[in-house]
DNA sequence: CTGAAAGCGCTAACAA
DNA sequence: TTGTTAGCGCTTTCAG
């Protein structure tokens, strides 16, 4: 039985070796200014008594301890989830690890964490704005103040730094055109707050390809959720407006996992039979949407794909001590998926 | 525009004020050895330049890094990123940070993250055992080095401390009465690996359900998932086995997120009906199981209270001197919701 | 009430 | 090639 207490320090190796703790601190670091003898002497007790480093010995000095502070919207959300999952595929083999903080879509939160994260004294950032913020002076704070950030998914030009980030302009086209090329004219578009870079992407591809098939846009069918669906009843006024209208639509695109699943619950409730009475296409990385009732037809984000590029432009700009050249603006694609809630009036 | 460079220690304060160090750390801390007057002096002089102590000097004395190190099946899961969600509530509002790591159901990802951990000197640890754990002797070696764990959902009484699991038992007889009362008989269970706390006792609920019903228990309904439904081969293999056999079972109680998903999408492809040719209930922690198709009825966990109690007890326990009286096993009950994909037959 | 000094475990500059 | 020394920022005796 191993006691706390029996943990090994440079200093005792030293001791027991008769040797100067700064000899076997290079030693263990393999440094060239070691014999091989002494070397094999110091790894050789090193790892038969389980020498572990001290990691904060280590920090103190270093002034970096081997942690990136996430900011993410929620956890349990499976575009979230499968972006932290991406990035811990690769802080993991690069032993990094992630503090996780949740923004819960609102600033207040965001910018808590913000501080919790400077506190915890991250070697850097990786954020997606929250729903609700309008303003990045919290974060260009901390950016000026020298740890580097890396923007995901909802992303801000305000910083220059590196972003990767979906195509969402392409995205929502692709799920626009799709409804149209399949009979549907009334093309209603139920997305986050206005302030968001996916918001205004999301709905630059939906006007694309309304204006590409001359069909006009009708300001009343994009309805914005200012708390990005946090509140259910948000997303419910949406669907009441949308179904009061004279004109009523006879399609909708959502624009986020949270509003998709919220409209097709709503729509259920109201028994509005999809897609005879209402066609659906949702941005959603739910894993197995071919289960829904009735199969949905998605547009999703290369989710795992963005935390681990995230993940590895961070640590590429932790670790490298000049700033690079010019920063990227990772784009990665999206992809359509064609199921049962989209499927044409004529076929 | 602050550089990083501009961070304020104890000693910039103490030079600055004609102070020692040690009179601004005791200040700073609130010591009653020091005057009034010098504690305004230095406290004001610390908010002003936004002084924060730092954390890794802190650590290095105190051996306690606030951190906590968590270890979970898959983040993409919905009744674990709920239990995260849970801890997370109560890490957040104690000032402690949580280090995630995914088990991926695998023994030797489990001993690694371990041993990360440890590296990493966390505090304390919230368990949850991977399908394929079968000996716990690396958390034993951990538990005895003095480093306190609270195990979760998949638990192990070879370690003496806290535990937080659901009412397994009752959930599958829950389920298992449901289906009975309905009408079927022949009701098959896919559940996961044999080691697992959690199949040994849902198996339990489901076997007394039977034998007090009076129906015998055949062998050859129990179907096991020796990786958790990691492999979908797995799954696809058990439903084919149930299916072939002459007395074909008539409904299913998956024992996961993920088998129940992998089941449902399996028999969606072979064209059995639910619940007409086949009735199912599944453990199950999505958000909105009511857009499924067909809608499932489902035993799901207080997943979001686990991950609660299981933070709170060990934070307990890292910051209690002493070792309690005894430990908890503390049992969260399940809830069985009833939906279309276990109708009766006759009704 | 305040301060000097030692030390947590490790690294790095410099000497030997 | 090895050792000495100083110091990262903080806390904690122990003197003053």
């Amino acid at each position: 039985m191993k006691l706390k207490s029996e943990i090994l320090t440079l200093k005792d190796i030293a001791k027991a070796l008769k040797l100067s703790v700064a000899t076997v601190s290079k030693a263990v670091r393999d440094s060239h200014e070691i014999s091989d003898a002494t070397k094999k002497l110091v790894n050789d007790y090193a790892s038969e008594h389980h020498y572990r480093p001290n990691l904060m010995a280590q920090m103190l000095r270093h002034k970096n301890g081997r942690s990136i502070g996430v900011i993410i919207g929620a956890i349990p959300n499976s575009f979230f989830s499968d972006v932290l999952n991406g990035m811990e595929s690769i802080t993991y083999q690069k032993d990094y690890h992630i503090i996780i903080t949740q923004s819960l879509e609102s600033v207040e939160r965001e910018q808590k964490n913000l501080e919790h994260l400077t506190w915890r004294a991250v070697d850097g950032l990786l954020v997606s704005l929250s729903a609700e913020t309008t303003s990045v002076d919290h974060f260009k704070e901390v950016h000026e103040s020298g740890i580097p950030i890396v923007f995901y998914d909802r992303v801000t030009d305000e910083i220059k730094t590196h972003q990767i980030v979906s195509d969402n302009i392409g995205g929502t086209y692709q799920g626009t055109m799709h409804l149209i090329k399949n009979g549907y004219t009334r093309i209603a578009h139920i997305t986050s707050s206005k302030e968001l870079s996916i918001t205004k992407e999301r709905l630059l591809g939906y006007e694309k390809a309304l204006k590409e098939q001359g069909i006009p846009i009708n300001p009343d069918y994009i309805k914005y959720c200012k708390h990005g669906g946090k509140e259910i009843g948000e997303i419910e006024t949406a669907i009441d407006d949308l179904l009061k209208m004279k004109q009523r639509p006879d399609a909708i695109i959502t624009a986020s996992d949270r509003i998709t699943i919220g409209a097709l619950a709503i729509l259920k409730k109201k028994k509005i039979s999809i897609p005879k009475q209402m066609a659906m296409v949702g941005y959603s990385n739910f894993h197995s949407p071919e289960i829904f009732n009735p199969e949905l037809t998605t547009i999703s984000q290369a989710a795992f794909e963005m935390g681990r590029a995230a993940a590895e432009l961070l640590i590429k700009l932790i670790e490298s001590k000049r700033q690079p050249a010019k920063f990227e603006k990772r784009v990665l694609p999206m992809e359509l998926v064609v199921r049962e809630s989209s499927k044409g009036r004529k076929t």
